[in-house]
DNA sequence: AATTACATGTAAGCGGTTACATGATTGT
DNA sequence: ACAATCATGTAACCGCTTACATGTAATT
């Protein structure tokens, strides 16, 4: 249901386009939230067309379809907004890996908990430069409620990015006082 | 591969078990960092049989079997800590609604952030009644860093919960001043 | 005797990944 | 001519969920 959604916002907030376009829409915008290939995206929009949640408004060259929002699909993304619990089964490699983690030695452990670190540290730069080429961005269409489509997101996963690494940086000083 | 490794880690830590009793410790201690039901395992448990991962040590009563980790099982299980980057797909169904959440108007934006909260609270208070609990139960075989067994991914999911709770609020308080 | 908890498995189906396959257009 | 990019699709496979299916032991 998601990946649908997904491609309902994008088709909301950019207008129409086709499943090249929203697959490249995805490795751009959406990829720090939610993740998928084109092999996985044309044949949703081929379901979702035949359930009436999107339209095939044009066809171009090299047989280039283009994708457009119905009302029905329109309805269907604001329903699931106000009323889906997002209760995503919890299933996070790195807590995981935490979990884990008092199962080595000292030793390696601190080994583990520094790739963790630099893995972070990484993801966290990524998601500032976002942040800073944002400000540049147009106001697409779509948004009502003032703030850019995207935005709160990138807030979000800035924040726990952050915390992971504060963590990680905890856990290694802790850990490393006793080793 | 993680369902695998968390089955592992189980087994080092508690001993030997059923697929039964792994299938509770899931639904007790692993359930926050990942999920699995007993139909997921009990096929796991035969393939990592067949690889030679774990044994059955025992056979009990009700066709119970007792798997016990072997050699190869520790090894396998300690090179994947060591050395696997968490790259677990990002697909996180409350930033993807975060991302999504600006093309309602304000007043929904601020109905479903008020869900999103809520959520967040039952989970904290969840997780922190957990963190209470821990200060009284055994320390199990196997733990080697002198951290107790899942502390460090409690400490982890409480912070990002928090964090998460943090941005709901800030979140909240920042469309309100709009609407 | 009936219910609950123990205990194991299988099957259908969905969502997702990787790889395969094909062809048109544009730029060098 | 060749390469890169555009553009769409299919197939095999894996992980996971839900539901089906079966039977035993302990409790009330």
């Amino acid at each position: 249901m998601s990946l649908r959604m997904a491609l309902l916002g994008l088709l909301t907030a950019y207008g129409p386009a086709s499943g090249y376009d929203l697959a490249k829409s995805f490795e751009r915008s959406v990829a720090h939230v939610w993740q998928a290939g084109h092999s996985q995206i044309y044949p949703e929009l081929a379901k979702m067309t035949a359930d009436g949640l999107v339209t095939v408004e044009a066809e171009g060259a090299r047989g280039r379809k283009i994708y457009a929002i119905t009302p029905e699909g329109g309805a269907e993304l604001r329903a699931w907004l106000i009323s889906h619990d997002p209760t995503g089964p919890a299933r996070n490699e790195v807590a995981l890996q935490a979990f884990l983690l008092p199962l080595l030695d000292p030793g390696e452990a601190l080994a583990v908990l520094e790739r963790l670190r630099a893995y972070t540290e990484r993801k966290l730069a990524e998601l500032e430069a976002l942040h800073a080429v944002k400000h540049a961005s147009p106001v697409p269409e779509g948004a009502t409620t003032g703030v850019r489509f995207g935005n709160l997101a990138l807030d979000l996963g800035i924040r726990q990015t952050r915390t992971t690494l504060a963590w990680a940086n905890d856990t290694i000083a802790a850990i490393g006082r006793r080793a």
